[in-house]
DNA sequence: TATTGTTATACTCTATAACTATA
DNA sequence: TATAGTTATAGAGTATAACAATA
């Protein structure tokens, strides 16, 4: 019984917490893409697809001959990046290159039939998984959330003076 | 000449890009958070903090003789995961381990003078990176966002349907 | 038995540099 | 020379399992 008041004593339960990280626009937007991005993988897995390979198959499958570095433009992504991503989907028959004649240097990105079943049924699956992540948000508030994410993620091409300075992406001014 | 033009033809610029993938909040999400991750990265990288580290500094300063297993608990990560963490920041004296008199498994977490002049100056920095990240969103915007973003995180504890299911933290169900 | 911290390991996503073959 | 795809490698974050010391 004294053990236990001690216990109760020295625990000393933590009030704060993360209260002042929360603040950070930053810090909760990791906490929720990281969750949703859990479940995101754990939906996928059963049909032999990630989250990178899930998106790629997207965007080929809305962009008929796509090439490599157009994918990684849309996506964001690193060319050399690509390539393991294409081979997860080339590999099972989800999607195939196909020569350009005009360019033997790229390849036109194209889905199969089965990349495109596989992709309609991928879709579903993650509608569901958001509809059951997201019951806190109604249908506007979704919405919002994304025009508003959005609007962070377009501000990355426009920041704040970037006219006024036509050098522009200057990523790693290194102070050392 | 003749040669543009079939270059023109062939390139065929998608129109549709990422539109599909856009309708889903965990996108949007990832694509936000990545921007603000490496921009945060590369502002803490020059006071030798990454954004763990940075976390834990900032969680540790809030909550006095703090526990490791608390830490983990409290940014939702693995108690494996805080010993490089903590490692990293006891090294350089930011914070020091204190032994519990009552429980000698367990640390006593407390940032040093330096650890809390550090976590400051980390601080201002960071808002200096969401103020220059964020220019697109008003503060009421931001306070929004962070709204929403706390309301998809928090209903990570009570899923629709968890009030009837009072055994609560069923995280991992595969079906299989 | 259960918990705290720890070690080892693996996986996902990302970033960089250098190479090849084409243009 | 410039570009498309590729290879290799490294880093950050995360997840799991197993262990020793302690409760």
């Amino acid at each position: 019984m004294a053990l236990r008041v001690v216990k109760e004593a020295e625990q000393e339960v933590p009030v704060i917490g993360d209260r002042n990280l929360r603040g950070f626009v930053g810090y909760s937007l990791k906490r929720a893409y990281h969750l949703i991005q859990a479940d995101a993988m754990r939906v996928l897995d059963p049909l032999g697809l990630r989250i990178s390979t899930y998106s790629a198959l997207a965007v080929i499958c809305d962009n008929p001959d796509l090439r490599q570095s157009q994918l990684a433009e849309i996506l964001s992504i690193e060319r050399s990046n690509t390539v393991v991503i294409i081979d997860a989907l080339e590999q099972p028959g989800l999607i195939a290159r196909h020569r350009v004649p005009n360019d033997r240097r790229s390849y036109a990105l194209r889905a199969t039939p089965q990349g495109r079943r596989l992709h309609k049924e991928a879709t579903r699956v993650l509608e569901a998984h958001e509809n059951r992540l997201l019951t806190a948000l109604s249908a506007e508030e979704r919405q919002l959330m994304i025009d508003l994410l959005r609007r962070i993620d377009g501000s990355a091409f426009s920041e704040q003076g970037a006219a006024d300075h036509p050098e522009g992406g200057h990523r790693h001014e290194r102070p050392d």
